[in-house]
DNA sequence: CGAAGATTGTACGTCGCCATACAATATGTG
DNA sequence: CACATATTGTATGGCGACGTACAATCTTCG
Protein backbone atom coordinates (compact mmCIF):
# COMPACT_ATOMS: atom_id res chain seq x y z
CA UNK A 1 0.00 0.00 0.00
CA UNK A 2 0.84 3.61 -0.25
CA UNK A 3 2.75 5.81 1.47
CA UNK A 4 0.07 7.89 1.80
CA UNK A 5 2.75 10.25 3.23
CA UNK A 6 3.26 13.00 -0.12
CA UNK A 7 0.92 15.79 0.48
CA UNK A 8 1.03 18.88 2.94
CA UNK A 9 -1.66 17.97 5.80
CA UNK A 10 -4.60 16.03 3.37
CA UNK A 11 -6.39 15.76 6.08
CA UNK A 12 -6.73 17.85 9.00
CA UNK A 13 -7.73 16.09 12.01
CA UNK A 14 -11.42 18.40 11.53
CA UNK A 15 -11.63 17.37 8.42
CA UNK A 16 -13.65 13.81 8.30
CA UNK A 17 -14.60 11.23 5.31
CA UNK A 18 -17.78 12.70 4.78
CA UNK A 19 -16.34 16.18 4.57
CA UNK A 20 -13.73 14.60 2.25
CA UNK A 21 -16.86 12.79 0.41
CA UNK A 22 -18.35 15.90 -0.31
CA UNK A 23 -15.57 17.77 -1.45
CA UNK A 24 -15.06 15.16 -3.56
CA UNK A 25 -18.33 14.87 -5.07
CA UNK A 26 -18.41 18.73 -5.71
CA UNK A 27 -14.69 18.44 -7.65
CA UNK A 28 -16.35 15.56 -9.79
CA UNK A 29 -19.50 17.92 -10.81
CA UNK A 30 -16.84 20.71 -11.54
CA UNK A 31 -14.30 18.47 -13.47
CA UNK A 32 -17.21 17.08 -16.05
CA UNK A 33 -18.90 20.51 -16.01
CA UNK A 34 -15.54 21.61 -17.38
CA UNK A 35 -15.32 19.00 -20.25
CA UNK A 36 -18.91 19.12 -21.26
CA UNK A 37 -18.99 23.11 -21.20
CA UNK A 38 -17.09 22.45 -24.59
CA UNK A 39 -20.47 20.33 -25.81
CA UNK A 40 -22.64 23.11 -23.96
CA UNK A 41 -24.12 20.76 -21.10
CA UNK A 42 -23.90 20.06 -17.89
CA UNK A 43 -23.54 16.79 -15.92
CA UNK A 44 -27.18 16.35 -15.53
CA UNK A 45 -28.26 17.23 -19.07
CA UNK A 46 -25.34 15.18 -20.20
CA UNK A 47 -26.87 12.03 -18.24
CA UNK A 48 -30.08 12.02 -19.16
CA UNK A 49 -29.44 12.41 -23.02
CA UNK A 50 -26.97 9.03 -21.96
CA UNK A 51 -30.14 7.19 -20.42
CA UNK A 52 -32.35 7.51 -23.46
CA UNK A 53 -29.35 7.47 -25.82
CA UNK A 54 -29.11 3.80 -24.38
CA UNK A 55 -32.68 2.85 -23.03
CA UNK A 56 -34.67 4.67 -25.89
CA UNK A 57 -37.99 6.58 -24.82
CA UNK A 58 -38.53 7.12 -21.13
CA UNK A 59 -40.85 8.60 -19.22
CA UNK A 60 -39.70 11.32 -16.77
CA UNK A 61 -40.35 9.84 -13.26
CA UNK A 62 -38.06 7.45 -14.26
CA UNK A 63 -35.52 9.71 -15.34
CA UNK A 64 -36.14 11.84 -12.14
CA UNK A 65 -35.35 8.16 -10.02
CA UNK A 66 -32.40 7.38 -12.46
CA UNK A 67 -31.24 10.70 -12.46
CA UNK A 68 -31.18 11.46 -8.67
CA UNK A 69 -33.59 14.49 -9.28
CA UNK A 70 -36.51 15.29 -8.37
CA UNK A 71 -39.36 15.35 -10.94
CA UNK A 72 -40.26 19.24 -11.15
CA UNK A 73 -36.40 19.30 -12.00
CA UNK A 74 -36.45 16.79 -14.70
CA UNK A 75 -39.28 18.99 -16.78
CA UNK A 76 -37.09 22.31 -16.89
CA UNK A 77 -33.92 19.86 -18.41
CA UNK A 78 -36.07 17.87 -20.54
CA UNK A 79 -37.05 21.35 -21.99
CA UNK A 80 -34.04 22.67 -22.40
CA UNK A 81 -33.04 19.57 -24.40
CA UNK A 82 -35.94 20.18 -26.23
CA UNK A 83 -35.42 23.39 -27.26
CA UNK A 84 -31.83 22.86 -28.72
CA UNK A 85 -33.66 19.66 -30.54
CA UNK A 86 -31.58 16.99 -28.80
CA UNK A 87 -34.85 15.28 -27.44
CA UNK A 88 -38.33 15.25 -27.89
CA UNK A 89 -41.07 14.56 -25.80
CA UNK A 90 -43.54 11.64 -27.26
CA UNK A 91 -47.41 10.92 -26.01
CA UNK A 92 -47.32 7.37 -24.24
CA UNK A 93 -49.69 5.83 -26.07
CA UNK A 94 -51.16 4.00 -22.82
CA UNK A 95 -51.07 7.05 -20.53
CA UNK A 96 -52.09 10.40 -21.52
CA UNK A 97 -50.58 11.61 -18.64
CA UNK A 98 -47.15 10.62 -19.54
CA UNK A 99 -44.36 12.12 -21.73
CA UNK A 100 -41.54 9.74 -22.71
CA UNK A 101 -38.19 11.81 -23.46
CA UNK A 102 -36.83 10.20 -26.60
CA UNK A 103 -33.60 11.10 -28.26
CA UNK A 104 -33.61 12.63 -31.72
CA UNK A 105 -30.86 11.76 -34.30
CA UNK A 106 -28.95 15.56 -33.26
CA UNK A 107 -29.23 14.11 -29.70
CA UNK A 108 -27.67 10.96 -30.95
CA UNK A 109 -24.87 12.39 -32.94
CA UNK A 110 -23.94 15.11 -29.58
CA UNK A 111 -24.44 11.55 -27.21
CA UNK A 112 -21.95 10.02 -28.72
CA UNK A 113 -19.29 13.19 -28.16
CA UNK A 114 -20.28 12.68 -24.59
CA UNK A 115 -19.28 9.14 -25.01
CA UNK A 116 -15.57 10.23 -25.78
CA UNK A 117 -15.68 13.21 -23.35
CA UNK A 118 -16.36 10.76 -20.54
CA UNK A 119 -13.94 8.30 -21.55
CA UNK A 120 -11.17 10.45 -21.67
CA UNK A 121 -12.10 12.38 -18.58
CA UNK A 122 -12.95 8.42 -16.50
CA UNK A 123 -9.03 7.45 -18.24
CA UNK A 124 -7.67 10.54 -15.93
CA UNK A 125 -9.59 9.68 -12.83
CA UNK A 126 -8.06 6.66 -12.83
CA UNK A 127 -4.71 7.06 -12.75
CA UNK A 128 -2.69 5.85 -10.27
CA UNK A 129 -6.26 3.66 -8.62
CA UNK A 130 -6.12 -0.19 -8.81
CA UNK A 131 -8.78 -1.69 -10.09
CA UNK A 132 -9.33 -3.33 -7.36
CA UNK A 133 -9.35 -0.06 -5.22
CA UNK A 134 -12.09 1.33 -7.32
CA UNK A 135 -14.52 -1.49 -6.41
CA UNK A 136 -13.96 -1.59 -2.50
CA UNK A 137 -14.30 2.35 -2.97
CA UNK A 138 -17.48 1.72 -4.66
CA UNK A 139 -18.76 -1.36 -2.20
CA UNK A 140 -17.72 0.71 0.70
CA UNK A 141 -20.25 3.75 -0.65
CA UNK A 142 -23.05 1.50 -0.89
CA UNK A 143 -22.97 0.59 2.31
CA UNK A 144 -22.64 4.06 3.35
CA UNK A 145 -25.76 4.50 1.14
CA UNK A 146 -27.20 1.84 2.92
CA UNK A 147 -26.37 3.72 6.75
CA UNK A 148 -27.31 6.96 5.64
CA UNK A 149 -30.40 5.97 4.15
CA UNK A 150 -31.50 3.76 7.90
CA UNK A 151 -29.94 7.23 9.64
CA UNK A 152 -32.40 9.45 7.37
CA UNK A 153 -35.12 7.19 8.16
CA UNK A 154 -34.32 6.96 11.70
CA UNK A 155 -34.23 11.34 11.84
CA UNK B 1 -20.09 -9.86 9.48
CA UNK B 2 -19.97 -10.05 6.35
CA UNK B 3 -18.26 -11.54 3.18
CA UNK B 4 -17.95 -8.31 1.78
CA UNK B 5 -18.60 -11.08 -1.34
CA UNK B 6 -22.32 -10.49 -1.31
CA UNK B 7 -22.34 -7.97 -4.40
CA UNK B 8 -26.05 -7.60 -5.40
CA UNK B 9 -26.26 -5.37 -8.52
CA UNK B 10 -24.52 -2.84 -6.47
CA UNK B 11 -24.12 -1.13 -9.51
CA UNK B 12 -26.65 -0.55 -12.55
CA UNK B 13 -23.87 -0.71 -15.41
CA UNK B 14 -24.90 2.30 -16.36
CA UNK B 15 -24.16 3.70 -13.38
CA UNK B 16 -20.36 4.93 -12.90
CA UNK B 17 -18.19 5.28 -9.66
CA UNK B 18 -18.80 9.19 -9.90
CA UNK B 19 -22.36 8.80 -10.14
CA UNK B 20 -22.28 6.74 -7.05
CA UNK B 21 -20.35 9.15 -5.19
CA UNK B 22 -22.41 12.00 -6.08
CA UNK B 23 -25.59 10.21 -4.70
CA UNK B 24 -23.70 9.76 -1.51
CA UNK B 25 -22.88 12.98 -1.14
CA UNK B 26 -25.93 14.24 -1.29
CA UNK B 27 -27.20 11.49 1.57
CA UNK B 28 -24.51 12.72 3.36
CA UNK B 29 -25.95 16.12 3.44
CA UNK B 30 -29.42 14.84 3.71
CA UNK B 31 -28.62 12.86 6.81
CA UNK B 32 -26.54 15.48 8.43
CA UNK B 33 -29.19 18.16 7.92
CA UNK B 34 -31.61 15.68 8.87
CA UNK B 35 -30.32 15.41 12.60
CA UNK B 36 -29.13 19.05 12.69
CA UNK B 37 -32.60 20.22 11.76
CA UNK B 38 -33.58 19.56 15.47
CA UNK B 39 -30.70 22.67 16.38
CA UNK B 40 -32.12 24.20 13.69
CA UNK B 41 -28.46 24.65 11.69
CA UNK B 42 -28.03 23.27 8.63
CA UNK B 43 -24.15 21.08 8.15
CA UNK B 44 -22.73 24.25 6.77
CA UNK B 45 -23.70 27.13 9.64
CA UNK B 46 -22.69 23.58 12.06
CA UNK B 47 -19.11 22.98 10.25
CA UNK B 48 -18.43 26.56 10.93
CA UNK B 49 -19.35 26.69 14.29
CA UNK B 50 -17.63 23.50 15.09
CA UNK B 51 -14.39 25.23 13.41
CA UNK B 52 -14.33 28.51 15.43
CA UNK B 53 -15.17 26.41 18.65
CA UNK B 54 -11.86 24.40 18.26
CA UNK B 55 -9.53 27.13 16.39
CA UNK B 56 -10.70 30.28 17.62
CA UNK B 57 -11.16 33.61 15.59
CA UNK B 58 -10.90 32.99 11.69
CA UNK B 59 -11.19 35.47 8.96
CA UNK B 60 -13.73 34.48 6.43
CA UNK B 61 -11.67 33.92 3.80
CA UNK B 62 -9.68 30.78 5.75
CA UNK B 63 -13.38 29.85 6.90
CA UNK B 64 -14.31 30.07 3.21
CA UNK B 65 -11.03 27.79 2.20
CA UNK B 66 -11.69 25.75 5.03
CA UNK B 67 -15.38 24.68 4.25
CA UNK B 68 -15.02 24.33 0.75
CA UNK B 69 -17.51 27.08 -0.40
CA UNK B 70 -17.03 30.84 -1.75
CA UNK B 71 -16.16 34.04 0.13
CA UNK B 72 -19.39 35.54 -0.72
CA UNK B 73 -21.27 32.90 1.04
CA UNK B 74 -19.53 32.87 4.06
CA UNK B 75 -20.55 36.24 4.86
CA UNK B 76 -24.27 35.20 4.89
CA UNK B 77 -23.71 32.20 6.93
CA UNK B 78 -21.85 34.25 9.32
CA UNK B 79 -24.57 36.92 9.13
CA UNK B 80 -27.56 34.59 10.36
CA UNK B 81 -25.29 32.53 13.16
CA UNK B 82 -23.70 35.97 14.18
CA UNK B 83 -27.82 37.09 14.24
CA UNK B 84 -28.49 34.28 16.98
CA UNK B 85 -25.81 35.14 18.84
CA UNK B 86 -23.78 32.06 17.87
CA UNK B 87 -20.63 33.62 16.38
CA UNK B 88 -19.44 37.35 16.42
CA UNK B 89 -17.27 39.30 14.61
CA UNK B 90 -13.95 40.71 15.86
CA UNK B 91 -12.08 43.50 13.74
CA UNK B 92 -8.75 41.98 12.95
CA UNK B 93 -6.16 44.39 15.10
CA UNK B 94 -3.58 43.91 12.04
CA UNK B 95 -5.78 44.53 8.95
CA UNK B 96 -8.81 46.74 9.11
CA UNK B 97 -10.12 44.66 5.87
CA UNK B 98 -10.61 41.76 7.83
CA UNK B 99 -13.53 40.37 10.88
CA UNK B 100 -12.55 37.97 12.57
CA UNK B 101 -15.25 35.61 13.40
CA UNK B 102 -15.49 34.45 16.58
CA UNK B 103 -17.72 31.92 19.02
CA UNK B 104 -19.83 33.39 21.82
CA UNK B 105 -20.99 31.51 24.80
CA UNK B 106 -23.96 30.32 23.15
CA UNK B 107 -22.19 29.12 20.28
CA UNK B 108 -20.16 27.26 22.07
CA UNK B 109 -22.74 25.33 24.36
CA UNK B 110 -24.60 24.60 20.23
CA UNK B 111 -21.41 23.41 19.21
CA UNK B 112 -21.58 20.94 22.07
CA UNK B 113 -24.55 19.61 20.67
CA UNK B 114 -23.86 19.41 17.43
CA UNK B 115 -20.55 17.53 18.36
CA UNK B 116 -22.82 14.51 20.33
CA UNK B 117 -25.18 14.52 16.85
CA UNK B 118 -22.05 14.42 15.20
CA UNK B 119 -20.90 11.45 17.18
CA UNK B 120 -24.01 9.44 16.85
CA UNK B 121 -24.56 10.05 13.20
CA UNK B 122 -20.75 8.94 12.24
CA UNK B 123 -21.40 6.19 14.80
CA UNK B 124 -24.88 4.89 12.65
CA UNK B 125 -22.42 5.17 9.42
CA UNK B 126 -20.01 3.27 10.31
CA UNK B 127 -21.78 0.17 11.09
CA UNK B 128 -20.60 -2.82 8.91
CA UNK B 129 -17.60 -0.76 7.51
CA UNK B 130 -14.36 -1.60 9.23
CA UNK B 131 -11.76 0.67 10.52
CA UNK B 132 -9.23 -0.04 7.69
CA UNK B 133 -11.72 -0.18 4.72
CA UNK B 134 -12.65 3.31 6.04
CA UNK B 135 -9.33 4.14 5.69
CA UNK B 136 -8.85 3.24 1.87
CA UNK B 137 -12.09 4.84 1.30
CA UNK B 138 -9.94 8.27 2.41
CA UNK B 139 -7.05 7.45 0.57
CA UNK B 140 -9.10 6.66 -2.60
CA UNK B 141 -11.14 9.60 -2.24
CA UNK B 142 -8.04 11.58 -1.88
CA UNK B 143 -6.28 10.57 -4.54
CA UNK B 144 -9.26 11.17 -6.50
CA UNK B 145 -9.09 14.49 -5.90
CA UNK B 146 -5.69 15.31 -7.22
CA UNK B 147 -6.41 13.59 -10.25
CA UNK B 148 -10.13 15.31 -10.41
CA UNK B 149 -7.63 18.90 -9.84
CA UNK B 150 -5.69 17.86 -12.15
CA UNK B 151 -8.28 17.41 -14.79
CA UNK B 152 -10.16 20.54 -13.91
CA UNK B 153 -6.31 22.62 -14.52
CA UNK B 154 -6.42 20.81 -17.59
CA UNK B 155 -9.62 21.45 -19.06
C1' DC C 1 -70.54 1.99 -13.36
C1' DG C 2 -68.80 5.43 -10.10
C1' DA C 3 -66.23 7.40 -6.42
C1' DA C 4 -61.80 7.41 -3.74
C1' DG C 5 -57.14 7.20 -4.09
C1' DA C 6 -52.61 7.07 -6.58
C1' DT C 7 -49.57 8.86 -10.15
C1' DT C 8 -47.75 12.12 -13.83
C1' DG C 9 -46.07 16.34 -15.23
C1' DT C 10 -46.08 21.37 -14.26
C1' DA C 11 -46.05 25.94 -11.69
C1' DC C 12 -44.28 28.43 -8.02
C1' DG C 13 -41.55 29.93 -4.14
C1' DT C 14 -37.32 28.98 -1.55
C1' DC C 15 -32.56 27.71 -0.58
C1' DG C 16 -27.68 27.12 -1.08
C1' DC C 17 -24.07 28.06 -3.88
C1' DC C 18 -21.42 30.32 -7.63
C1' DA C 19 -19.24 34.11 -10.42
C1' DT C 20 -18.59 38.70 -11.12
C1' DA C 21 -17.90 43.32 -9.89
C1' DC C 22 -16.80 46.61 -6.44
C1' DA C 23 -14.97 49.67 -2.46
C1' DA C 24 -11.76 49.57 1.23
C1' DT C 25 -7.45 48.34 2.66
C1' DA C 26 -2.54 46.05 2.47
C1' DT C 27 1.52 45.10 0.16
C1' DG C 28 5.15 45.40 -3.01
C1' DT C 29 8.11 48.22 -6.23
C1' DG C 30 10.22 52.02 -8.30
C1' DC D 1 7.01 58.50 -0.67
C1' DA D 2 3.87 57.34 -4.62
C1' DC D 3 1.87 54.27 -7.44
C1' DA D 4 0.51 49.66 -9.18
C1' DT D 5 -1.10 45.31 -7.65
C1' DA D 6 -3.21 41.97 -4.56
C1' DT D 7 -6.54 40.76 -1.04
C1' DT D 8 -10.79 41.11 2.04
C1' DG D 9 -15.50 41.31 2.55
C1' DT D 10 -19.95 42.59 0.33
C1' DA D 11 -23.68 43.27 -3.20
C1' DT D 12 -25.91 41.35 -7.01
C1' DG D 13 -27.71 38.27 -10.44
C1' DG D 14 -28.03 33.60 -12.01
C1' DC D 15 -28.38 28.51 -11.69
C1' DG D 16 -29.69 24.07 -10.21
C1' DA D 17 -32.18 21.61 -7.14
C1' DC D 18 -35.92 21.02 -3.60
C1' DG D 19 -40.78 20.86 -1.64
C1' DT D 20 -45.44 21.83 -2.08
C1' DA D 21 -49.58 22.30 -4.45
C1' DC D 22 -52.35 21.40 -8.43
C1' DA D 23 -54.97 19.69 -12.67
C1' DA D 24 -55.23 15.78 -15.56
C1' DT D 25 -55.37 11.10 -15.79
C1' DC D 26 -55.08 6.24 -14.38
C1' DT D 27 -56.34 2.48 -11.03
C1' DT D 28 -58.73 0.24 -7.55
C1' DC D 29 -62.64 -1.28 -5.30
C1' DG D 30 -67.34 -0.78 -3.59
Amino acid sequence: MSSLTTHELDAPPWQRVESTLRATARLVREAFDARLAALDLNLTQASLLGYVTEFGATSQTRLADHLGIGRAQIGSVVDRLQARDLVERQPDPNDRRVWLVAITEAGRELAAQVNDVDEVLRAELRHGIGREERQALAWVMTRLQQNLRSAIDRS
